[in-house]
DNA sequence: CCGTATCCTGATAGATACTG
DNA sequence: CAGTATCTATCAGGATACGG
């Protein structure tokens, strides 16, 4: 599929074990971490919102979030609406924020071949288009998965 | 961060029990899935090949290939090099192939958050351009994950 | 070369009950 | 409201050894 050019090391072996996709699951590694952080991006903030719209347990929740925020995906900060208590909230960080493609595709492909086209779409919020993700070279070339080459990056 | 419209069900509760990122997590739950289709998009066919690469044992990797092909994901054929002896070897189906994005998606995030730029790149292969993953439109509008809100979708 | 069979450990996760 | 404490079941995954 994706062309190999130079990135064998001097054993042979694949760059595999400094790869960034084995990195990015190592801190969202679990089913309830991708259903947590969906929630984030549909805007919950609260703890029992989060049990109780991703569909897992308190437990579970408690010990997810947590590992978010230490990861650096969550913040926690306390939030008092005019006139109403303090409450406190999980906002995605930018980091969390730049997760975000990663959701989208998932639901792409979940729309397309596990879920029957889908009940619901994202769309632009200003023209009302709806959204994809694409693979877009720096020229502006729109690709698909055989266009591709993986190649060591020059030096910054 | 998204925007919602319209998308609660009668109950008041969220479209996340048939959210098509829930059900793409169920075909592709682990990180062991993850990695072994990393290596096919990586050009990697054989069952030897796949454990090694992915750095997994080889019960683990013989339970994922076999899920994979079950989910329609890889198949699995017979594939003769000419003067050699007949092999076997996993390959991508389109359904497969497509879950591309979330992988690219995965490595991006996983270069800049968490493998210091990473040492590898995606590139256009005709212009040699580096590759990103990104959000647009139908209209063609490049997108961040605040323009964004999500709809019904119209019935086809 | 391509797996399978066993055994074992730790992580994931639900249910339930409880606290500040 | 926002969690924690237990307890239990199931799953992910490694190590080792073995069979077609």
């Amino acid at each position: 599929m994706v062309e190999m050019t130079g990135v064998l090391n001097p054993r042979g072996t694949w760059v595999a074990d400094r790869c960034s996709i084995a990195k990015a699951l190592d801190v969202v590694r679990t089913r309830s971490a991708f259903l947590i952080l969906r929630e984030a991006f549909y805007g919950t903030t609260r703890f029992a919102d989060f049990a109780e719209r991703a569909d897992i347990s308190e437990p579970v929740a408690a010990a997810r979030l947590r590992e978010l925020v230490e990861h650096g995906l969550l913040e926690l900060g306390d939030y008092r609406a005019p006139g109403q208590r303090t409450r406190r909230e999980y906002r995605l960080t930018r980091k969390g924020e730049e997760l975000f493609p990663v959701l989208a595709a998932l639901m792409q492909w979940g729309d397309r071949w596990e879920n029957d086209g889908g009940r619901v779409e994202l769309r632009h919020r200003d023209c009302g288009e709806p959204v994809e993700v694409a693979l877009r070279c720096a020229a502006g070339h729109e690709l698909g998965p055989s266009d591709l080459e993986l190649a060591r990056k020059p030096k910054a």
